[in-house]
DNA sequence: TTGTATGCGTTATCAA
DNA sequence: TTGATAACGCATACAA
């Protein structure tokens, strides 16, 4: 009758499943389940006879089984860029603040931090079978493609980032408002000549940020012409390079202010004045995007347009789960927009001329 | 023969099966199986047939199904505090990298972060029977007791810290010996009465860090007691908090440096020390712990001693993947330290007096 | 109200 | 070499 199951039959415990809760209450598999998912009638004796059976086996529902058979998972996916960037790692945060509260598991993806393709992670994911997706993308060009994979893997949602043609739900930050009421500060101080530090061209926020900042100028009566333009990658580094660039241009077309669209390439700016011993705000004024804390703590302080990062992987995923919950209606498309907030700190001054 | 199966089975379509592909490909179930796993000899031919199947299928493994069977998951866990300390986000895309590399999944869970206690993770992790996890406990006092759980439900490795009594492989760096160094720099300058901010004492790097000032202040022939401590919890807030108590003693008590057990905490000095008109290091000195990229980008830039996030976070997973696949050797219990390294930057000068 | 039986998609055992 | 077929642990339609 018992069969030979090799020796972890016998050495580690076997891990209880419901059939043994079901021989230890005394009952049917099926009431055990019942009394589990309360989905059926079952008296009040057998009922806790159940549940003591439960404790006293230490029994766990299997996942992977259950998971099997209701096709849920009890797992979303976040895929962001990276998580050195603190703005990203809020909104991780956040994620996993809303799928802790609905007793969830958040598998992280970060494709460009682990030197691997989206594809990569979206055949994984399709796999695994979740049960939705976060999806907050990086500039690699790609996206509308993987996006539309993933999609086919399960619902997902976008977290600050958006993807023309791709009609799915999503949570952002007034980038435009932001970004135009940070360079009207700038402009209020007098500067004409300001160098404007880009994301990549494909992303959505750039694309924002950048037509604040024309809106901007268009009330200051500059021509969009009057500004340079500096395609970076979010990344400290593309801050240097971009003041690098600049600011070795002859003095009569080099820019008196740097506005750029995160905080990130704003403190490459400043780390790359201060090696080149240049004074903010004196020499030369510097804004960025997201408020991270750093932001805070460099001197001059940098003023910048805070986003509530964590509030918006928070909704984000709680977005998510609404879909994931009543999967059938016409899934009601919508975005949601969090306000920004400009904090304005030390970091500009009037350009030196004047 | 067919059965109603709910409105599903005709508008989405299935997901694509194995016994699609059989049928697709005129064999059998297992000879499906068998060249998807190479686990079994099958002629040419019938694999290619195979093989096209699944092509023009797109076929994908449901991982539940082969999770359920094979009581595997090619997913696995990551505990840790938080994400905004930007060390621990480096680990966490050591993890992440190392995983991508064996084509795992990994789940975040930061019970910390998101006000939930470690127990509800467990719960969580033993359901969903994860291949392992790595673990970097935070000094919540109960790490014991849930890394112990923890420990039941698979393979822990434990990164960064250490827990007494809980005997697992682990990669840590070499807290001691980097605390040593970055004290010598500061006794180097002149300095007598420090003030050390501390991490929760039940932490193990807390610990050996301050076995490593103790180290440098017997060298520097500076009794224990001269010393001034407080203990934080390892947020930019307890430094500040440091700061405020520690600073408006009177004259002759009052520190002339801090040495913080991590950057944070330092840097929280620091924003106090700004907001108190106080010059660092002209007036006091600090130091910090770990080389958080913020760290170089305050002014004056804070002296600190580098950990290798990222390769520890890369280490600690490859050892539990190591363990997770050969599950039955004596799991030799391995503990690598990775060397620190001091940078000196600009934050210590000698105390005010002299 | 409770129990029986079937199937979810895979892997693995055993005959053929 | 290949193909039936029995688990894996759970949820549920249906019978009792």
């Amino acid at each position: 009758m018992t069969k030979y199951k090799g020796r972890l039959e016998m050495s580690e415990q076997r891990r209880p499943t419901m059939k043994d809760v079901a021989r230890h209450a005394n009952v049917s598999l099926s009431t055990v389940s019942y009394v589990l998912n309360d989905s059926g009638p079952v008296g009040h004796a057998r009922r806790s006879r159940v549940l003591d059976a439960v404790r006293v086996l230490g029994y766990t529902p299997n996942e992977s089984a259950r998971r099997l058979r209701t096709k849920r998972a009890a797992t979303v996916g976040l895929m962001l860029p990276d998580l050195r960037n603190q703005f990203f790692a809020l909104i991780a945060e956040g994620v996993e603040a809303a799928a802790a509260n609905q007793e969830t598991l958040v598998v992280l993806c970060a494709p460009e931090a682990v030197g691997k393709t989206p594809e990569h992670y979206v055949r994984l994911l399709r796999s695994q079978s979740l049960d939705g997706l976060v999806y907050l993308p990086s500039g690699d060009g790609m996206t509308l493609n993987t996006a539309l994979a993933l999609a086919e893997a399960g619902p997902v949602v976008m977290v600050d980032e958006l993807i023309r043609g791709f009609d799915v739900p999503s949570v952002v930050a007034d980038s435009r408002g932001g970004a135009r009421q940070i360079a009207e500060h700038v402009f209020s101080h007098g500067h004409r000549r300001v160098a404007i530090v880009e994301g990549p061209e494909s992303l959505w926020t750039s694309e924002q940020r950048l037509s604040g900042y024309r809106e901007a100028m268009a009330r200051f009566g500059i021509a969009p012409s009057e500004a340079l333009y500096f395609t970076g990658d979010h990344q400290e580094e593309s801050g240097i390079r971009a003041a690098a660039e600049l600011l070795k241009l002859p003095e009569s077309e080099r820019p008196t202010a740097f506005i750029c669209v995160n905080d990130l390439m704003a403190l490459g700016i400043y780390r790359y004045c201060r090696d080149a011993g240049l004074r903010i705000p004196a020499d030369i004024s510097v804004v960025g995007f997201d408020d991270i804390s750093a932001a805070s703590l460099v001197a001059p302080a940098l003023s910048t347009v805070r986003q509530p990062a964590r509030e918006m992987g928070y909704m984000a995923a709680e977005q998510l789960f609404h879909i994931i919950d009543q999967s059938d209606g016409p899934e009601e498309q919508r975005m949601v927009t969090l306000p920004t907030e400009v904090v304005l700190r030390e970091s500009v001054a009037p350009p030196p001329g004047g």
